[in-house]
DNA sequence: GCGGATCAC
DNA sequence: AATGGTGATCCGC
């Protein structure tokens, strides 16, 4: 039964999403994957999750059925006239690029050991994985995977532990770089980032031969070069692992490109929206914007603007000023914990360490937010909003610690047994 | 304002 | 034995 498969097999399937994955042998590595999988609490929460999105397609649907066409005629008029407001504004003059550092972590890490060059490598733990080499991607070996399953997958592979500081010194150098060609440049991580070229090939009337540092050459840089974010952003993708490309800054070129691009490739259209578009029969971009008349009526209005800007290749042409941050938050996995007094020790130490982050930008917040995870994987947040900011370690304890005692009422007498704790503080003047 | 969900990295 | 942490946003109360 082809819906049963689906429920249980999409989630915990590989990834293949990623570059560097193409012609593996996709049914063995699912095999193992699942066979490491099933039965864990882990899994049983995302069979639950993954019911969660089917009665929401279900629901969907459901309402699909109440459309009439006289219902999608109104809302075609509706999405031709904001088409026009749309093409009014589209702007080809930018060039933006978005780069991305390959494999990041682990390049870095062969940079400093280059015995690992020739070796399967991942980045992490047996827990979870950062990242990995192309030679651990043959195996099917990828981000986000838990090292202990990766070691099934291949048991040669190598895992090297994070070094953060040592990340974050190489992202700075070439951050420099960066700065280099726009000075407004946008980091999204350590090792991506996007960057207006305009000015700099105005000046210079010509493109720099790579962005690679002198420091750094371990990893490639691939590069999107495009009229906007959105568009840029997909084509560093293209030519992975090596290489740039660049869409040429016409409608028609942006159009073409635009018509075969699966949904899932575009930043904002995560796993459960392609999932709810692929019911209504949307895989790429052109059936996006064939449907958008029925998306307009059984989306939101963000949403459905969203999809119509994506159908049209339209993104930001300009880089957005760094925004101010809206919060602030740690939280920790642990293993199994029951009993109240280290939980309540535990939260202590959160929030001293969320004081410590707080005081190191001089903020305060109104909010705060307690998250828990219990050990079946099911997430809770708890929030209370103050009258006055906040932000020592008592202050914050204070009011986290009076949550934390709430939800252990709730279910007592049953204790709250716990696999991760969280704060987070919001609400800045 | 709150809590759950989704998404990116 | 073992499936992360941080920040943002949206939706429906």
């Amino acid at each position: 039964n082809f819906q049963y498969m689906e429920e249980k097999n999409i989630k915990m399937a590989l990834n293949d999403n990623k570059a560097g994955m193409e012609g593996l042998d996709r049914d063995k590595i699912n095999k193992i994957i699942m066979e490491s999988s099933k039965g864990s609490k882990f899994y049983e929460n995302e069979v639950k999750r993954e019911q969660q999105v089917n009665q929401r397609i279900d629901k969907m649907m459901l309402q699909k059925e109440q459309i009439t066409e006289q219902h999608l005629k109104k809302a075609q008029a509706q999405v031709a006239r904001m088409v026009v407001e749309l093409e009014k504004r589209r702007d080809l003059t930018r060039v933006i690029v978005h780069v991305d550092m390959d494999a990041f972590y682990a390049a870095v890490e062969m940079r400093d050991c280059p015995e690992l060059k020739d070796k399967p490598m991942a980045v992490g733990s047996m827990s979870m994985l950062s990242t990995s080499n192309y030679h651990a991607r043959k195996y099917g070996v990828r981000a986000a995977m838990p090292g202990f399953i990766a070691k099934k997958l291949c048991p040669n592979l190598v895992i090297v532990p994070t070094n953060f500081d040592k990340y974050r010194a190489v992202s700075s150098e070439i951050r420099e770089i960066f700065a280099d060609y726009d000075p407004n440049f946008m980091p999204m991580s350590l090792d991506e980032a996007y960057l207006d070229f305009t000015e700099h090939l105005e000046k210079r009337q010509s493109w720099p031969d790579s962005l690679r540092t002198h420091h750094y050459r371990a990893s490639s840089n691939p590069k999107g070069i495009a009229p906007n974010m959105m568009l840029a952003k997909v084509c560093s993708d293209k030519n992975k692992p090596n290489g740039q490309y660049r869409l040429p800054s016409t409608r028609e070129a942006v159009m073409e490109f635009v018509c075969n691009l699966p949904v899932r490739k575009v930043s904002g259209i995560g796993k459960v929206s392609e999932k709810l578009l692929n019911a209504l029969g949307i895989s790429s971009c052109s059936h996006l914007g064939q449907k958008m008349a029925l998306l307009s009526l059984l989306f939101s209005e963000t949403a459905w603007h969203h999809f119509l800007q994506v159908s049209l290749g339209l993104g930001s042409a300009f880089i957005p000023r760094h925004e101010e941050r809206k919060s602030m938050s740690t939280e920790r996995t642990f293993k199994e914990m029951s009993a109240a007094e280290e939980q309540l020790s535990l939260c202590r130490e959160l929030c001293e360490d969320l004081a410590n982050d707080l005081k190191k930008e001089g903020l305060k917040g109104k909010t705060v937010t307690l998250k828990l995870k219990n050990v079946n994987f099911e997430v809770k947040t708890r929030a209370l909003t103050l009258s006055y900011p906040v932000a020592t370690a008592d202050e914050i304890f204070a009011v986290a610690k009076d949550l934390l005692k709430t939800e252990r009422d709730n279910e007592s007498p049953q204790p709250l047994r716990l696999r991760l704790m969280g704060n987070q503080i919001k609400q800045f003047n």
